[in-house]
DNA sequence: GTGCACCTTGAACCCAACTTGAAGTCAAGG
DNA sequence: CCTTGACTTCAAGTTGGGTTCAAGGTGCAC
């Protein structure tokens, strides 16, 4: 029980994969670990930093976003500030979301029974009717999920 | 009134940069156009085309999903089952995402009055607490939203 | 002493949906 | 004639969150 884990070992913890890891590392994210000849050694700090960048990834966080929560978690002392700072800002782009999404939903289950036979003449495809309720929102952050790779 | 639209105005119409516009044709969502000379004249299909397309990105479509919707409608015939089919295929995607969604919010309201003082001993991190309703949903085609371009 | 699993590096590649840039064309106005 | 402004082209860049590759190191078992 030496407590430390390779950087294969600590992937397979949290089901990513080691180039992920390493990523992290290189944005900032991950702090450079302790190495054995070479190799990388994370102990439970690693562990604990990646247990609430998995909580902060799952809550809409960017990994940019993460790394200042991550920082300040370090410096010790107004640590919660950043966090409630960036929960508060990060709540209406959530609330958009679920706004957007929602609108969708009610435009899909409409489309699925439908019956119209060209797409000219259907009012699904009535633009100014749809305005209201599914205004486009731009900046949505909530884009990192599964991008850039392909089917983990 | 000669109804056809120089590729500006029709941008201005929609919202679009006429770089976009031009992005559309290359990738097959609209057709290419008249000219005179040389320069792109749209019509009131094209309005109609953009129109749907607006519509569908909202709805979540992709470019490519949009672009075999709209290839559906000027065949004629067999239109709207592509739309249905599409549709069903999409639904469960948006569910995830409301879901996903909702379970950020949570975390977000309960982040913002939360009282810990440091990161490490905060509930909200706590990893396994929170796995049964916010798991990570993975392919989630929803991320047409804001990328490539800086806040239009 | 070699086979194997695991680790190392940097650079290049992936995706979608565009944007940006350079260099050129065209019509109208002064 | 010259400028202005809107258009044209094609290539390359941007974004975020990684993956993939090639070439090599390390340590242990057989």
């Amino acid at each position: 029980m030496d407590e430390t884990l390779t950087i294969g070992q600590l992937a397979n913890r949290f089901e990513l994969k080691t180039s992920a890891i390493r990523y992290y590392e290189r944005v900032g994210v991950l702090p450079e670990p302790a190495r054995e000849s070479g190799q990388r050694r994370y102990g439970l700090d690693a562990i604990k930093r990646l247990e609430i960048l998995d909580v902060a990834k799952r809550a809409g966080f960017t990994l940019d976003e993460a790394r200042v929560l991550l920082q300040r978690s370090d410096a010790g002392s107004p640590a919660f500030e950043s966090l409630r700072e960036l929960a508060a800002r990060k709540l209406p782009e959530v609330d958009a979301l679920i706004a957007r999404a929602r609108a969708m939903r009610t435009w899909l289950l409409t489309a699925t029974d439908c019956s119209c036979t060209t797409l000219d003449v259907c009012a699904l495809f009535d633009r100014d009717a749809q305005k209201p309720q599914t205004e486009v929102v731009r900046p949505l952050a909530i884009t990192h999920v599964g991008r850039g790779q392909r089917a983990a």
